[in-house]
DNA sequence: CTAATTTGTTAGTTAAGACTAACTTAATAC
DNA sequence: GTATTAAGTTAGTCTTAACTAACAAATTAG
């Protein structure tokens, strides 16, 4: 088994790796907030588990088994997250925090029961996707609501980038996965759009905003 | 906050200074498995950080900040098997080690939710108290089942040293906490004791069972 | 009461995982 | 194409929490 410390390198080097597939010491350092020698250190104990691929001066590569491991625990985390959010009543902006500390708990029996009693949930509160007991996951082709144009119709489907502070925004403007939303207008200027939703008929959200709202278009 | 390692020392320190009220380095380092050295020093930086009363040559003894401290721990252990139990459906044979680890998780809203959740149990799934949110907790008066005398009508209100070997021989002999149990007879030579209860009409115990298991008489 | 045994302490070592300082390689700027 | 800046590595240090070996104190036995 691997420590908490290399679960959380491993995370982190598969959150930094989703476009470009390969991740800088830096980034990884400057992700985790680990000095970049601490850095290379674990990157040349994780090479000889094979974790990842690790050549002085190139960039860092998860391996298969790194990817598999890494999605693994990050089941754990979205397991937890949904069960936190549907069996015991939390809201959406509180449970990170706690999935973060109880990912790394060993008991693959603990999360098999969590996805049994969820009824095997593909996605977590964020619109995440759950991997599956493999490590396999897949996002599906989401737009982000910047992204769209006046008159669209779409529906929220996930949020990304998400703190706390995010969250408690949209708790205030009544703003769910599933929510269905008319674009009335985009300013040219600053990209923000003025949207019309449930009550909410002409609510201007940011295009800080806009980025981090996946939709579905309908 | 203490490290998980202090709050195990913690808990150990609580658990086995029940009866004298002093522990030996001894002993604590039998009961976690850790060299005596390694625990003299510790004791010597949770003296520093006012948890233990620590004298060279002396009985350890907890302090009443290092008293509360493990009995929250506690608390949190005991909370979190009653919700495994109660709200996940496992057996009280599973609880204990995933209990082990969610202890230290730092978040007193999850715990407070269990607790909610629970009703606010007095009692685990193996009938020891959960300590309150000011760790203040109390054993009821119970006796042992091998302390009792033929004809005694006793209900088992709690299991003690209990190891999932142990649980598990109690489910292959249907006895659960609130079980009904008259004593037939003691046989005199290895004090093993032949109960009556539901469908079982002549069933042995043995005194190692016996000393296990703490009933109330009716 | 002394001897043997058990218990506890001191000193020194180790591994994991962090850090800083100094140096090297790679990337970017002019 | 050299100079500057950014990124990455090496070497050495620190803290936590473990260990062993050696010694000292306390307890128990005869
Ligand atoms: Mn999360
Ligand atoms: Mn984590
Ligand atoms: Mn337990
Ligand atoms: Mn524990």
């Amino acid at each position: 088994m691997h420590s908490l410390v290399e679960e959380n390198y491993l995370k982190a080097l598969f959150a930094l790796s989703k476009d470009k597939g390969s991740v800088s010491v830096n980034d990884l350092s400057k992700h985790l907030n680990i000095k970049m020698p601490t850095v290379t250190n674990m990157m040349k104990k994780m090479a000889f588990k094979k974790l990842v691929y690790y050549e002085s001066y190139k960039p860092l590569i998860l391996t298969k088994k790194g990817k598999k491991e890494a999605a693994l625990i990050i089941r754990k985390h979205r397991l937890t997250e949904m069960y936190l959010v549907e069996k015991m009543g939390f809201g959406w902006e509180e449970v990170h925090n706690i999935a973060e500390q109880i990912e790394h708990i060993k008991s693959p029996k603990l999360f098999a029961k969590m996805a049994e009693l969820l009824d095997y949930p593909k996605f977590d509160p964020h619109g995440a996707p759950i991997p599956d007991i493999n490590g396999e996951m897949e996002w599906k082709a989401y737009s982000k609501l910047s992204e769209c144009k006046p008159d669209d119709m779409v529906k929220i489907a996930a949020v990304i980038n998400t703190t706390d502070e995010f969250l408690k925004f949209l708790n205030r403007r009544e703003i769910h996965l599933g929510l269905k939303i008319k674009i009335k207008s985009v300013e040219p200027f600053d990209n923000s759009m003025v949207v019309k939703y449930k009550n909410h008929l002409e609510e201007t959200l940011s295009n800080t905003v806009c980025k981090r709202l996946l939709v579905e278009k309908f």
